[in-house]
DNA sequence: CAAAAACTTGACTATTTTAGTCGGGTATAT
DNA sequence: ATATACCCGACTAAAATAGTCAAGTTTTTG
């Protein structure tokens, strides 16, 4: 049960950004040593981030990306979804007339992931990307 | 965000027990039968759940496993346990003087995924075996 | 204008993890 | 005896993951 690097990074860079922008662009090449994260993965990462809405580029010198909501309004599960890391502990489709072992009922389990999926969604709502920086003794 | 169909057959596998065993062993086959599972891959999950004294088994003609604690006292996170299905988010450890990206202080998310581990292991040591079979319908 | 900074994009690959199988056991009830 | 059912380590094919590469385009600044 582990979440993928590609999410790690991507609420990793983007506390980053609402840790050091001063409402400038910030440019992958600074996150990048800022959080020990390679500038070639980044690049891939904010590619989506971008496409999703979440951020927005300034191209050319002094360029960068720059966070289209406030860390406030930034909800964790909006970054999560933007990389396609969606919370579904297993494969069985929610909607989908199968079950997981291929028989038309339910299994005896479904019921339980499906609430399993919830807890874990909620959390990812109701955390903003502020709520990261509380501590700020804990940046590097 | 997945979790392991080793895990997930297991809390199947135990349910189907502890519906349909009447102080009788169950055996593989019928578990495999009635849910779906190859009966090869129940056999290596049942020796993990047996090392870590979850079931116990009975050898022979009519043999098959036994719940070892009723279902009303067996926690889901004894059965991920049991299957190394650690919640462990990222990979960062706990314990260690080492951050995820290598540097010697803990990275500026760290204290979030703390929470994240904690909120879902919440969930696990919270859930009984029991609480799965409450609407009987959704069973197979 | 030239050059450097920085974003854009798709494709590609090595590694790791996962899911599931195989083969050859051993114990026990009837 | 023999069928049933647990025991156990090793093995493999397929999928996911993490990360790289190559070849751009755009914009600022000297
Ligand atoms: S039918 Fe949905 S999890 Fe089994
Ligand atoms: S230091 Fe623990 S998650 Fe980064």
């Amino acid at each position: 049960m582990k979440l993928n690097t590609k999410s790690r990074y991507a609420v990793m860079a983007l506390a980053d950004m609402a840790v050091f922008s001063n409402a400038n662009a910030v440019s992958l090449r600074d996150i990048s040593l800022r959080q020990g994260i390679s500038l070639l993965y980044l690049e891939q990462i904010f590619l989506r981030l971008k496409k999703n809405n979440i951020v927005k580029s300034v191209r050319g010198t002094n360029g960068g990306y720059i966070l289209i909501k406030s860390p406030k309004e930034l909800k964790i599960s909006d970054i999560l979804l933007a990389l396609d890391q969606k919370v579904k502990t297993i494969g069985c489709k929610k909607d989908s007339k199968k079950s997981c072992n291929g028989k038309s009922t339910k299994c005896i389990t479904h019921n339980f992931w499906d609430e399993l999926d919830i807890h874990i969604n909620s959390f990812f709502e109701n955390k903003k990307l502020s709520d990261l920086l509380k501590n700020k003794e804990a940046r590097i």
